[in-house]
DNA sequence: GAGCGCATGTAAGCTGTTACATGATTCT
DNA sequence: AGAATCATGTAACAGCTTACATGCGCTC
């Protein structure tokens, strides 16, 4: 009966890196800098925290203007983040949808695989644009840096793997 | 109001490419066969059979022994699959717990961050080998096996990926 | 006849998405 | 006054996991 957690552990990690914010704070937070590794919306967000406060991982410092809650990181919250960074048998297996394509490539004719492979390599490609112009996240340059590094080798990857099936399946 | 489909294209395609197969069958293959790209256990593949014999994508063929239920793709299965492959457009984003972790890497001790990413190394080195001895999974060679290659090169930069990180981190 | 593999399912619970709903404050 | 943004939530549904449950047929 593993809890998954992934969910509270960003939540977490933005809060110890960026100190106290609001449900409303995190949900922007979590666009612009951990989207490219992981999504959820305030609709996702805001149940959570109230689970995690009822679980003592954070707690409502001050309401403010308009309803504003704002969360801070509790001991206990800082000792699970730690304990996930620090221990996590890291998962490697994945859905990839795109993968799924690749799997079934050969049910297509040559020429319709062709086209296949040249939109993964756009759609690659294109995500490679969007993580090298990525800003950095926080004061902290790091934040984020070694993440973002890790998504652009596999993109990398993807794209060079696009190439060489092209590669073989075009008419010489 | 979009069907996200993934788990009825991969059966499809098994369906298209191996031919009629019981639910049992279907379980297996995927555990030996599609594993690396989508999982699926019988607890989802039954039920999901039964709504796509409902759609007309496959059909109950005969009933065997044991209550065997041997479906087959349909026309319209067929029709489906191959508009899935060859017009879908590749999501690139994803949920990646890898990729989370590294992205709050400096909450860490840097003792305690080579650790972390000498973990993901080494889970990326098993999923390697595993991938590269994976036998060949149909008569046609070439089944799986771009699909194969994709995640070899993925995991293949993640190991580049971490041996450049643990470069940094370590002192010299 | 005991055990194993075949073969099917249901139910509860968690995670994530989409749509709906509300009200306060600030800016033009 | 009207629009945009701030800020919070609920509800319904889809997808996936875990646990539970059942019965047939073959082999030893």
């Amino acid at each position: 009966m593993l809890r998954v957690m992934s969910l509270r552990i960003a939540l977490l990690g933005l809060l110890a890196a960026k100190g106290p914010a609001s449900g409303y704070d995190l949900a922007k937070l979590f666009e612009v800098s951990l989207n490219h590794v992981w999504q959820a919306g305030h609709t996702q967000i805001y149940p959570e925290l109230v689970k995690m406060a009822a679980d003592g991982l954070v707690s409502v410092e001050a309401e403010g203007a308009r309803g504003r809650k704002n969360y801070t990181i509790t001991g206990e919250g800082t000792r699970l983040l730690h304990e996930w960074l620090a221990d996590r048998e890291p998962v490697m297996v994945q859905r990839n949808e795109t993968a799924l394509l690749a799997f079934l490539l050969p049910l297509l004719d040559a020429d319709e695989a062709i086209v296949a492979v040249e939109r993964i390599r756009a759609r690659a490609r294109d995500r490679l644009d969007y993580l090298v112009c990525l800003p950095p996240v926080a004061e902290n340059p790091k934040f984020g840096s070694y993440a973002l590094r890790l998504g652009q080798a596999q993109v990398r990857a993807t794209i060079a793997w696009a190439d060489e099936i092209l590669h073989e399946l075009r008419p010489t």
